[in-house]
DNA sequence: GGAATTAGTTAGCAATGCTAACGAAGTATA
DNA sequence: TATACTTCGTTAGCATTGCTAACTAATTCC
């Protein structure tokens, strides 16, 4: 048999099943972030800072494909809450420095490990060798959207 | 540590990569989805409605995950575009009968066609091998979410 | 020194999530 | 059969999250 033909997948129906298979993946993890508290823009932005270190409000809007004014909004939510503090940058007066507090970290991270483990749950499951393909296809996945163009 | 497990990856590091690529994945295609002029939640609403078929009101809540009420108010954004219509149940005048319209299948094939090809794009520039990959995976994650308890 | 640019905020709108409370219709029961 | 319970969807009202427009303050450029 013609193995190139039989192995080689079509790029748009790899796109369309790995595109279907990431909306429901992420739709069942998500149920989890509700013991969290926070709404699921303060979440992920308290993931940035966390997992991206300390950095300025137009940054962290970017990171997070927002605008500033909504970030803006979302910054002082967390702040309230004391999971993020702010300080002035010492050579530019205009900018602000984030950071996640204890508390923030702390927060994240359980609501993290609750989201993992709900899934890992799931995928102990699988063989060895169907986990190897997932472990796979996740780094050529994050290689791919890190390159990006 | 035990001989035999070499080649097995381990389930959280797997699930923690897969989630963070998912993540990634979606925050990327999502952008197309403004062509659509349409919100995420009705785009959403008016997949499981073309892909799904007609079905009530509840049963589309709860494939979305979302609240009667919740829904009640996106599928009436969707009626008022002329995207979904509603026919009553003969059998039960509760309920009500959703359907997308031809205009609302256009919409949502063009919107998807377009995530899809920004995805696929991508996809294009790995190696067979490594596509291969990928949609073994996407395979796997399929039936495990599926079958998810 | 003054104009242009940059960083962040405020105001106001739309979409999307929730719970509580309701009406209408179907089902069960006394 | 009449009454109570359940189910389905809607309405009302609130919080969160997205946007653009317009603003202030600080920095940079000429």
């Amino acid at each position: 048999m013609s193995e190139a033909r039989k192995i080689s997948a079509d790029a748009a129906a790899v796109a369309d099943r790995l595109h279907s298979a990431a909306i429901h993946l992420l739709r069942r993890v998500r149920r989890q972030d509700a013991a969290s508290g926070l709404g699921p823009a303060q979440l992920s932005a308290l993931s940035v800072l966390v997992f991206g270190g300390p950095m300025g409000l137009g940054a962290l809007a970017a990171a997070e494909q927002v605008r500033p004014p909504t970030m803006s909004r979302i910054v002082a939510a967390l702040e309230r809450q004391k999971l993020v503090e702010r300080t002035s940058d010492a050579r530019d007066a205009r900018r602000i420095r984030l950071r996640a507090t204890a508390k923030g970290q702390k927060l994240l991270q359980k609501g993290r490990r609750l989201r993992i483990a709900y899934l890992a749950g799931q995928l102990e499951k699988l063989t060895g060798k169907e986990l190897d393909t997932l472990g796979r296809a996740a780094e050529i996945l994050d290689i791919t959207l890190r390159n990006w163009r």
